[in-house]
DNA sequence: TTGTAGGCGTTATCAT
DNA sequence: ATGATAACGCCTACAA
């Protein structure tokens, strides 16, 4: 490894002449500039991060903490925050909490310790659930944390949510104004997590409003999902629109009732969180609602920069993300 | 943040008395360890791992460089490598590429300034393309770099590949033997790259062993792959087959299929290749080549870590992942 | 059994 | 304009 030093010597001047030469500093003379960046990038002298972290205490890393990567949401996000940060010239961290408590609390110790400047994270199921907040707080005192779509409200950080109310609500009410839909069946298998409570409240305002019946098929950690979802269908054969408010449910619900002889959207209408690019999902074409998982990353990075380069400590935002609505090929943005 | 240097002035003890107590050093007596344990854990004293990466120059970090993660089969492969080197201990730094050389060249310059001990890396399509490989082999000669899936053969490192030839050619083979199709049009947007000009071979041998006429569709860098492929089934309405050797242009056949009013399975089969977990795709069913990504994760990481963790230069190893064939929902393993 | 000193590569301060 | 020195936090001979 080329080093300052190996530089110094062979140049005959000391360490220090060469580090200000490579920081450009006004002390050094052209001359000795120029023979010394000549030198580093004919040996291909690349500085030590680790030393260099190791003196400014900086690491120009930033920690991501996801769930999964498997669930293209999150794919997306973490692709925002990637695009972000490379532009700002940080590098990221990615670990992946695989909806387990023990594992995120893992990721923050291994990351906490010197390795990242601050974390972006999107907290996983088991943590939700289990209210655990304490490593959270513990690494939030001294490292800047951004939350994003899966939100702990008790922890004291910056956030990035989705208007999740906000669009099921307005999803739920065009079915039933536009569509003219009676018995509208959500699903889910989210229904613990902040997101999935939210999104629930949206549908239960729109369906109150109209005077209909509300319900709800809950299907958090069933073995099989689809096939209570058939049942379900088949016991109740007057619904005419479902509304699946995770990446997954929808796309059963839509093979589910080609199971029962009826025609999407004809039939019945199919709403979807969120499944990749609706562009490669097989027709019929199920409407989807887009979480916009670019800009989410895009937003959770610029704020987590802007909490690190700021000295004055910053006040916490939480930055609400409106959602795509794409319904029927329309695409409205809100 | 609590350093040995506190905890010493604390005690009244030597920085190097607590480091050793901390280690469990046999020169250390049971008692000053007790002390010294007890106030680390109140403190919650963890070591500095920049610090200690300085000292040690390793890491315990794998730089993990892919093409993109919306692209499911890369992140089932980050999946495999992250549930590995978690089970050793070790954290990996993911960065994306996004197909381009220069970035792909920008992560392996960050990562290798002492950041990472190896790389594991799917080279970028256009590294691929321009045969761009110095960036490897500087890294190479310090740093054990491990390629998966594409792969670059005139780098000297080693590669965890899957069978592509075999794959398609038995893919093939079954539409011709099994489902006696006559007419097979493969469709392919990676035909420039290593695995995709294997698939391709697969697929001729398939088609010249049965006497058939050979048709090839490529859509690398198309700007509208759909409408290609809907204008070339029109102008071959005999077509009785599609072999898609990529996770897109198969959902996008099967959707043009539908608008030339043909049925899959029972006009045109279908064969994709990795779409996500099958499950999640929409009826009518195509037929998936699963590339396993997860095993082939798990197979380059527990390479990197033999290399990492033997002394001695261990030879570089090609190891060939099979892939699990799944036709007409019936899943057969090779 | 414990402590001292030196060094990993860099940067920042202070002296020349 | 350049150089010497100390320091970041940790580890490890070696000395006491």
């Amino acid at each position: 490894m080329v080093t300052l030093k190996e530089l110094a010597k062979l140049l005959n001047v000391s360490v220090s002449t060469v580090s200000k030469a490579l920081s450009d500093s006004s002390e050094i003379g052209e001359n000795t500039k120029r023979r010394v960046t000549e030198l580093a990038n004919e040996l291909n002298y690349k500085p030590n991060r680790i030393a260099q972290q190791l003196k400014t205490s900086k690491t120009k890393v930033v920690g991501v903490v996801v769930p999964s990567l498997m669930n293209p949401f999150f794919a997306e996000v973490v692709h925002g925050i990637e695009t972000t940060l490379e532009n700002h010239n940080y590098d990221m961290m990615v670990c992946i909490s695989n909806e387990s408590l023990e594992k995120e609390q893992r990721s923050f110790d291994l990351l906490s310790t010197g390795s990242v400047d601050g974390f972006i994270v999107a907290v996983a199921r088991e943590t939700q659930t289990n209210h655990s907040i304490k490593h959270f707080e513990n690494v939030g005192r001294t490292t800047p944390i951004v939350m994003f779509d899966r939100v702990l409200n008790d922890v004291a950080c910056s956030k990035v949510v989705v208007d999740d109310f906000e669009t099921v609500y307005q999803a739920t009410k065009y079915l039933i104004e536009e569509e003219n839909r009676k018995h509208l069946l959500l699903i889910s298998n989210i229904e613990e997590l902040s997101v999935g409570k939210q999104r629930i409240k949206g549908y239960a305002k729109a369906i109150e409003e109209a005077n209909l019946k509300s319900s709800v098929l809950k299907l958090d950690d069933e073995i099989n999902p689809d096939e209570l979802i058939l049942e379900h269908l088949k016991k109740n054969l007057n619904i005419d629109a479902i509304i699946s408010i995770d990446h997954i449910t929808g796309i059963m619900a839509l093979n589910m009732v080609k199971k029962i002889d009826k025609k999407v959207p004809d039939d019945i209408s199919v709403i979807g969180f969120d499944y990749v690019d609706s562009k490669f999902v097989s027709s019929p074409k199920i409407s989807v609602v887009n979480q916009k998982g670019f800009k989410i990353g895009e937003t959770s990075a610029k704020l987590l920069l802007d909490e690190l380069n700021s000295k004055s400590r910053v006040k916490h935002k939480t930055i609400m993300v409106k959602s795509l609505l794409s319904l029927n090929g329309t695409t409205q943005n809100k």
